[in-house]
DNA sequence: GTGGTCACG
DNA sequence: ACGTACGTGACCACT
């Protein structure tokens, strides 16, 4: 039998909006509901398959014209203004989709849905309902069911309500919902039901006697309590209205046969323009959308011309192409992974051509590549450290690389998160190209006997990287990034190869033993624990674990998650001296955290060589950090003296030292710099311990008399003020009252009242300009703050304190790298960068160097930048991590 | 693939 | 009345 589905797209959009996350397009549009509304949709015709769909919503307006406008904000009342605006571009979509929407003035989406059901029975057609809202079930019938559709964190599951299944649920048949609201009324709807009687009455007597009809017609024989016959009798009249009031009409009046509503192949032109001006790439993918041929209008700029191109098949040509290379401004480059492959693009004329060279068809090749990453040959790249890291394993030390899209991409939109070429290409030029991944960076890509289609892929992205440069070089130039650009972020590039490259070394024997005696350990505690619950169970679930310690002991659970109890090391801590098996559960979970994340992590991860190579990412972090991945060198623990343990084991080679600098306070210190604050200035210069100086402020006693827990306290507030404090999480992270530490700020607000005024000027100027930024220009865009969500809006303000001085602090580590690199080379030292942990910078060399590499690190460090406080580093020399620091 | 937990600055 | 600090990555359990 042919079938209907018919959504409620009030509802569902609903649904879709607060069940995903804000997502906006980056000129602020919000899409987060279409998107979401998109995904269910697309979801259900998948399990569906139905013949037929349509989509209902809502028109409560008013007939009279003076009326519009309150009717308008009636209708949109309760609905923030991220959600209304994105109703006519989801109605925009439908309509490129070929789905027919209904709605109707004055009448509610339930009745249209009824309507088109009953027509749809009429016809001989079975209808799905698709809403999130229960109001709906009184339509259920033999041939109509209703999908409850529910979302959570951008996942989605539907109910399917058939009569059986309510029944099951609500022991009475749907039809029947309109009489229970008849009694219990409906507070949402205005359905006023009857005075005095609540949900558990009307339930009842619903049961068993299924309808209000049935109810009044004989209630002498009606079986209740005095009193509800009494609240009956006298609200007979009510029950009838409420009965109306409830009832969904089936008999709107709209035009509709289920072959109106038959599917429809989309408009794929205007479909595709539409998702690409919302920036669904995704979306664009899933339904094979293609950018219109011929004459069909690009949205904006030209799409750029990817030229001819060659794969190049002789070194006589290879050295032709070299001579022409060389005599050009600049070329593109990009690498396939290893090196198999190369291809650069170049201007020839009006034109851009492009050339492949492979490593199975050129015996001169690593010739070639030694020629192209030549300083003589300017080259603008796309992601230029992994190709760098594959050139250092070739012992090619690669020069001359004048740009690279992927970091400029980064710098122009830092929370994008992912910068593929392919992406690129679709944002900044409206064009699709294939993907990297399917092609050129697939495996066995330029395997001897493989077709052309990765090399074609390659040479369109290497003419594409040349086209995006011509785009995004002006950009940073605009936005005041020129010199973050060129003088720190494109010099660092080859500073992370090298550290990649370099590796730190580790004891592997050492490692090894800790993790024999990590072992031991836990299995001594496990069964400690075992014993102590009565039974084995996995002791790393959270949710066996909560069943043991909540349900089957008794504690009381302190703190609950989305999917249960919390058993985190905060909530045990508060459950320590309740039972001994809390203090071993902690002690078990610390000891295999240090087990398999380090232990076991580490070892396998340690190269031939000894050493571990980490990769330092550069176009992750929305604040200009760098991050560190396989393995994250970033957390080794330190704050613990069991995991400092494993500090110990990252080492010299031999005749070598670790000299480890860091910087002191340097978040701090900025904050006082960039809010300009007298008092805070004036601490950091006279070289006292900031705590404590703001511990004397704040409680008011003389320094010397500051105790541990009031330097505590008060390095808490110096922290919390840089992420944008609030006086009920300081008060959870020092133990006080909420009171207290409200209390605490204001006297901290009182001595440092530039800090205050930091605050909100910067998040005042933030919703101004939309952005905030560092001091050496790095931007985040903030979009958040116009939500009218308040958790989001509260969010982007947090960012926005604390984003300038965490990308601040990153800015200038990163050019104290590049400066420290280029000593090192220049004065000759055979000494190396090693790694990078946001304030803390890590050089292996020769014991004989230790001295002056010590003092060219705090040197190069306190010198990159001139504040109004000192900018101070440490530095030390040791035989492992754990001595330096 | 997501959520909970925990390691770091 | 809201819901509770910024930035990361890895591992495990579970769907």
């Amino acid at each position: 039998m042919n079938k209907l589905m018919v959504i409620d797209g009030n509802s569902i959009i609903n649904r879709a909006f607060y069940g995903i996350r804000m997502l906006t397009t980056r000129d602020g549009t919000p899409t987060n509901a279409v998107y979401g509304f998109l995904n269910i949709l697309l979801k259900l015709l998948e399990e569906e398959k139905p013949e037929g769909l349509c989509v209902t919503f809502d028109r409560k307006a008013p007939t009279f014209r003076h009326l519009a406008y309150e009717g308008y904000k009636a209708q949109r009342k309760g609905m923030p203004d991220e959600l209304a605006a994105q109703l006519p571009i989801l109605k925009d979509v439908l309509a490129a989709m070929n789905i027919p929407r209904y709605e109707l003035d004055g009448w509610e989406a339930d009745d249209l849905i009824g309507t088109i059901a009953a027509k749809d029975t009429a016809a001989g057609w079975d209808t799905v309902i698709v809403t999130g809202d229960k109001d709906s079930l009184q339509l259920v019938t033999d041939t109509a069911t209703v999908k409850l559709v529910t979302t959570r964190m951008g996942q989605t599951a539907a109910r399917d309500m058939t009569p059986e299944a309510f029944r099951a649920e609500y022991g009475f048949d749907p039809v029947h919902i309109v009489d229970l609201k008849a009694l219990m009324g409906d507070s949402s709807d205005n359905i006023p039901g009857v005075k005095g009687i609540g949900e558990k009455t009307a339930l009842d007597l619903i049961r068993r006697y299924q309808s209000v009809e049935a109810i009044y017609q004989h209630l002498d024989g009606v079986e209740a309590k005095p009193a509800v016959l009494k609240k009956l009798r006298e609200g007979e009249a009510q029950a009838r209205m409420s009965y109306d009031l409830a009832t969904i009409h089936t008999d709107a009046p709209i035009d509709f046969t289920p072959e109106d509503a038959r599917r429809r192949e989309p408009a794929a032109a205007a479909l595709y323009q539409l998702f690409l001006k919302l920036e669904f790439a995704k979306l664009i993918d899933k339904l094979g959308l293609k950018a219109p041929q011929g004459d069909a209008p690009a949205a904006e700029g030209d799409a750029p011309a990817s030229g001819p191109w060659e794969s190049v098949a002789s070194p006589a040509r290879g050295a032709e192409l070299l001579g022409i290379w060389r005599r050009a401004e600049e070329v593109s480059v990009l690498a396939a992974p290893g090196l198999e492959a190369v291809c650069v693009s170049w201007r020839e004329g009006e034109g851009v051509r492009s050339a492949v060279l492979r490593a199975s068809m050129l015996e001169n090749y690593p010739a070639l590549l030694r020629a192209l990453f030549a300083g003589d040959i300017r080259k603008n790249t796309h992601d230029l450290t992994s190709p760098l890291s594959h050139l250092r394993a070739q012992d090619i030390e690669g020069e001359g690389f004048c740009f690279d899209t992927a970091l400029a991409a980064y710098l122009l939109a830092p929370t994008d998160g992912s910068y593929e070429l392919e992406k690129l290409g679709l944002t900044y030029f409206n064009r699709e190209y294939p993907k990297a991944k399917e092609t050129y960076l697939a495996e066995d890509a330029f395997a001897p006997l493989a077709g052309g289609e990765a090399e074609e892929a390659l040479a369109s992205h290497t003419a594409l990287t040349g086209a995006l440069k011509e785009v995004l070089a002006p950009r940073l130039e605009e936005l005041g990034m020129h010199q973050l650009y060129y003088e720190v972020e494109l010099p660092l590039c080859p500073v992370l190869a090298e550290i990649e490259h370099t590796g730190m070394l580790v004891d592997r024997e050492a490692l090894a033993a800790f993790g024999r005696m990590l072992n031991d350990r836990i299995a001594q505690v496990q069964e400690r624990i075992y014993e102590e619950a009565g039974e084995k169970f996995n002791i790393l679930s959270p949710k066996q674990l909560g069943h043991i310690l909540f349900d089957k002991m008794g504690l009381p659970p302190v703190k609950k998650t989305k999917t249960g109890y919390s058993t985190s090391a905060e909530v045990l801590e508060k459950l320590r001296w309740q039972a001994p098996i809390v203090a071993d559960v902690l002690e078990y979970r610390q000891y295999t955290k240090l087990s398999s994340t380090y232990v076991e992590g580490l070892t396998k991860v340690i190269a031939a060589d000894g050493r571990i190579h980490t990769s330092f990412q550069n176009t992750v972090t929305a604040t200009g950090r760098l991050s560190s991945a396989e393995p994250n060198l970033q957390n080794i623990p330190v704050r613990t003296e069991l995991g400092a343990e494993l500090r110990k084991m990252f080492v010299p080679g031999p005749g070598n030292v670790l000299v480890d600098a860091d910087y002191s306070q340097i978040e701090l210190r900025l904050l006082a710099h960039i809010a300009g604050d007298a008092h805070m200035i004036a601490a950091f210069r006279s070289g006292e311990d900031i705590h404590t100086i703001t511990a004397s402020q704040v409680f008011g006693v003389p320094p010397e008399r500051v105790t541990k827990r009031m330097r505590s306290a008060a390095k808490a507030v110096n922290f919390g003020i840089v992420y944008g404090i609030s006086a009920f999480s300081l008060a959870q992270d020092i133990g006080v009252t909420p009171a207290e530490a409200k209390a605490y700020m204001e006297k901290y607000f009182e001595k440092y009242a530039g800090v205050r005024a930091y605050m909100t000027g910067v998040v005042e100027r933030a919703k101004q300009d939309g952005y905030v930024s560092t001091l050496m220009g790095r931007r985040r865009w903030l979009p958040e703050l116009k939500s009218s969500n308040f958790n989001t809006r509260s969010f982007g303000e947090r960012v926005a304190l604390n984003m300038p001085i965490q990308g601040t602090a990153a800015d200038i580590i990163k050019l104290a790298m590049v400066r420290v690199h280029r000593r090192l080379k220049a004065e000759g030292l055979a000494a190396r960068l090693v790694l990078q942990v946001h304030d803390e910078l890590i050089v292996e060399c020769p014991q004989a160097e230790a001295e002056q590499v010590a003092a060219l690190l705090t040197q190069e460090m306190e010198g990159v930048a001139e504040l109004s406080v000192p900018l101070t580093a440490e530095a030390h020399a040791g035989q492992s991590w754990a001595e330096a620091h």
